[in-house]
DNA sequence: CACCCATTAAACAAGC
DNA sequence: CGCTTGTTTAATGGGT
């Protein structure tokens, strides 16, 4: 009770201070990068059109004036804070926290463990729950942890420990945290291991791991400082199994073992459970044995060997973590610097270094563990997900710097730093490292990688943004991020890429300078020229594939039968007689089109003739509308598809053992799979053909209305639209057999062939597309969308300074990542071409590197 | 297996 | 100095 009075109080602490966000976007800040950051030195403004209103003040309540009476041995970081706490009622704490809070509200909208919190605190605040329980879960508490624990247990303020059911069953063994020994047992297959340092040391093995769940928590008193809700909760960490119940809890195979803990931090490969009330987090490498840590995060010099720690402050009545490392951390996106506290809720975020992982107390609500049970696995990942794009979706758009902006879309987080607070004058800039995604903090339409090569990339991005005196190479980077976001949440490494792309395709040159880089451009004739030399190969390629199909047909009729017609053949085609075209340039497919077109009225057309007749009536009606594509386009992605077709079919069946003419087969049993697999093929070449700039030139969802109008029956005297009719006449007893037309081919290889790694979004989805804008097509363009943006990369960072302050022993770490650079060699002011010197001329060896799709 | 090409990672140089 | 911009070289891997 007495707790809570001290937290109803809270309302005069309530910090009105708000968060700061500091925006520095210097010049070429990636929207990745425009991360909320918390600085103590910032002035404290309130974040723009965010109010927390209640939720914020049940929060932070309190205020100083708790007198805890800790016992002397305390002597961690943590305690002594708590101390001080207590003492001087640490406003700066506070305020950090608030801002922080703030920060944090704003970052996510519907943050449901904010919501609990704050419920708990003032709905449960009344319980009641003997001391003791705590005491029972440990035999092996440490010394400090279990003295500090006694000390408030009197107080009736300390945190809950929690049975977390565990999907390991190693765990058993005591000293080491759930599962990871660096050692003999490796528990968890994480790469990173977290152990309790020397068990035997007279630090205690801080954790124990209690495998009777009853026993330690009897829960049901909560205190009003608690962190959590006390109740006894289990949660699985791996797969969800019916068989909880099983009670035999000892087995060491046993599926679900119980681990008490007052809350977990669930890493992408592990789970540490935090069974005391102080959690070291740092870095170690293995033969290092200077120093231990808690929560080992592996070598990565980016991370102090004390980075952070999680300790439960009794005064604020809840987790708190202190970030000391160097290169600061992340939660919930903000990035903290070095010398901050800030408060933990549910589920918080957490990201040192390159390791994001989260923060989780248990949970009371049984029915997310019912949630969690059936679901589970992925499940929860997409739970999470919900979360987060809603968060992301009620954010303001943010824009790019430079040319580039965009309409409204989830965003990366912004750029917000919780700056130090102690020594105000900070000498670094503060390099914010860049925010590593989680797979479920990213809008799922993000996640994969374009197919688009670097130079189509480059290519479609020049076109859209620049303007004709080229663009920066921030500004490229920018602009790929705004044309395929998947760019602003992966990480790093790609813009090594594009550099090289830029330097080495010939396709992009340096059309001027400006100040320290120059300006990037393309150079259409090499461009266009390769385009030719594509397309020519194309069409050689398609032809080969005709001819192919074409003498497969032959041999077969001579086989089967006495075929007489190969005449009438040679006029579909004409060049592709010969298996090897050598050359010649084949005209364009329109021109066959045109050819068959006229041939088709002949009667007496043989299978081959009618099945190209058909597929080339199909490829017409697909293609209705061209979306503004170039005739020349047109006809590039007609030999293509067509090619793509005849050799996919051919040889799906050829590995299904067919020996008939499948086109013919499969258009006489099952045109409408015959129209999907144009269709794919379609809209596959013309991704290709436009560089990804057109990726939908065909509705996959309506291949059947658009293509119902004609089939093969109705062009042909072919009988069966899909039927069983199958004509036998064809000598391939292998199709038929399957019946039931489609059948025959598998359609995971057709699809797989034909859509190669995006993710086949089959029904026509409008909304989002990664994609590139559909407006342009060919041309330039320019864009003119836009609209909203507002944008204001204020970049004013007041950097506080200091730095000297805490020792600590975290020192060391640096980090930071990637690339180097450098100016330019040359120097000549305009229209120099460095690089290009040959150019496009008629036989470019083979240098240049891009472009190509797929 | 060779050859092409694209992607990555990085070393290095220059210029701010 | 630290970082960005460019150039290059290499290793890797998919495809043909
Ligand atoms: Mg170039």
């Amino acid at each position: 009770m007495s707790s809570e009075s001290l937290l109803s109080d809270n309302g005069s602490l309530e910090v009105t201070k708000p968060a700061i966000i500091d925006r520095t976007n210097s010049s070429n800040e990636s929207p990745s990068q425009d991360i909320p950051r918390i600085s103590d030195e910032s002035p404290h403004a309130v974040s723009p059109g965010h109010r927390q209103s209640q939720r914020d003040e049940d929060y932070l309540s309190t205020s100083g004036e708790l007198k805890l009476e800790l016992p002397d041995t305390l002597e961690h970081e943590d305690f002594s804070k708590l101390l001080e706490f207590s003492e001087k009622n640490d406003d700066d704490l506070f305020t950090t926290q608030e801002i922080l809070q703030h920060a944090i509200h704003e970052a996510r909208d519907e943050d449901q463990s904010v919501e609990n919190l704050s419920t708990d605190l003032q709905e449960k605040s009344q319980i009641n729950g003997s001391p003791k329980d705590i005491q029972n879960s440990d035999q092996d508490y440490g010394d400090k942890d279990e003295k500090a624990v006694n000390a408030i247990k009197e107080e009736t303020i300390s945190p809950r420990r929690t049975s977390f059911e565990v999907g390991h069953s190693e765990s058993s063994k005591e000293g080491n945290s759930h599962g990871f020994d660096d050692d003999a047992k490796g528990t968890t297959s994480a790469p990173l291991n977290s152990r309790e340092e020397s068990p035997k040391s007279e630090q205690e093995p801080s954790a124990t791991i209690i495998l009777e769940k009853g026993s330690l928590l009897q829960s049901k008193r909560h205190d009003s400082l608690a962190p959590v809700m006390f109740q006894q909760h289990e949660l699985l960490t791996t797969q969800a199994d019916p068989q909880r119940d099983n009670g035999n809890l000892m087995m060491l195979s046993d599926e679900q073992p119980t681990i008490s803990a007052y809350a977990r931090l669930d890493f992408q490969s592990f789970t540490f459970y935090v069974q005391t009330l102080h959690v070291i987090i740092g870095r170690r490498s293995e033969n290092d044995f200077s120093h231990k840590v808690d929560v080992n995060l592996g070598p990565s010099k980016s991370i102090s060997r004390r980075h952070a720690q999680i300790f439960y402050n009794f005064g604020t009545g809840r987790f708190e973590v202190s970030v000391i490392g160097k290169n600061g951390a992340f939660v919930d996106d903000i990035f903290v610097e070095r010398g901050n506290t800030v408060p933990l809720k549910n589920k918080t975020k957490i990201q040192i270094g390159q390791i994001p992982f989260q923060f989780v107390l248990p949970e009371q609500e049984k029915a997310e563990k019912a949630e969690q049970a059936d679901a589970m696995e992925e499940e929860k990942r997409s739970y999470d997900l919900h979360k987060l794009s809603d968060t992301q979706k009620s954010h303001s758009p943010v824009k790019l710097e430079p040319v580039l902006s965009k309409s409204s879309e989830a965003q990366p987080v912004k750029k917000q730093v919780l700056k130090k607070q102690a020594p105000k004058k900070e000498k670094k800039p503060v390099k914010v490292p860049k925010k590593v995604y989680t797979l479920e903090e990213i809008p799922q339409e993000y996640r994969t990688k374009p197919t688009l090569s670097y130079s189509a990339l480059l290519t479609t991005c020049i076109r859209k943004y620049s303007s004709p005196k080229g663009m920066t190479l921030s500004e490229i980077y920018n602009g790929i991020r705004e044309l395929f976001p998947y760019y602003k949440y992966c990480p790093d490494g790609w813009q090594s890429s594009v550099r090289h792309n830029l330097s080495l395709n010939k396709s992009f040159r340096k059309v001027s300078k400006e100040g320290k880089g120059w300006l990037w451009g393309l150079d259409e004739e090499y461009i266009a020229e390769r385009e030719r030399q594509k397309k020519k190969q194309a069409e050689a390629a398609a032809a080969k594939a005709a001819a192919a199909q074409r003498r497969l047909e032959q041999q077969q009729q001579q086989r089967a039968k006495k075929a007489t017609i190969a005449g009438t053949m040679s006029s579909v085609n004409g060049s592709n007689a010969l298996p090897k075209p050598s050359n010649g340039k084949p005209q364009n497919i329109s021109q066959t089109l045109a050819a068959n077109r006229a041939a088709d009225k002949n009667s007496s057309m043989d299978d081959h003739q009618r099945t190209m007749k058909y597929l080339q009536e199909q490829l017409m009606v697909l293609t209705r509308d061209r979306k503004d594509l170039s005739k020349q386009t047109i006809a590039s992605i007609l030999t293509q598809a067509l090619a793509m077709t005849i050799n996919q079919v051919s040889q799906a069946a050829k590995s299904k053992g067919i020996t008939g003419n499948p086109l013919t087969a499969l258009m006489d049993k099952n045109p409408q799979h015959l129209n999907l697999i144009l269709a794919a093929a379609v809209n596959a070449a013309t991704s290709k053909v436009t560089n990804g700039t057109v990726k939908q030139l065909v509705d996959m969802s309506r291949i059947s209305d658009i293509t119902k109008q004609v089939k093969p029956a109705s062009t042909v005297r072919k009988p069966t639209s899909a039927g069983p009719t199958y004509n036998a006449s064809y000598g391939n007893g292998n199709l038929s057999p399957s019946s039931k037309g489609g059948s025959s081919f598998d359609p995971t290889s057709l699809s797989r062939f034909f859509q190669p790694r995006q993710p086949s979004r089959v029904t026509a989805s409008p909304a989002l597309e990664p994609t590139v804008p559909q407006k342009r097509f060919l041309e330039d363009n320019d864009e003119e969308e836009e609209s909203s943006d507002s944008d204001e990369s204020s970049s004013s960072e007041e950097e506080n300074s200091d730095n000297s302050d805490d020792t600590d022993d975290t020192d060391d770490t640096d980090d930071t990542d990637d690339t180097a650079d450098n100016e330019d060699p040359d120097d000549e002011p305009r229209g120099n071409d460095t690089n290009r010197d040959d150019e496009h001329d008629s036989e470019h060896r083979g240098d240049i590197t891009n472009d190509n799709s797929e």
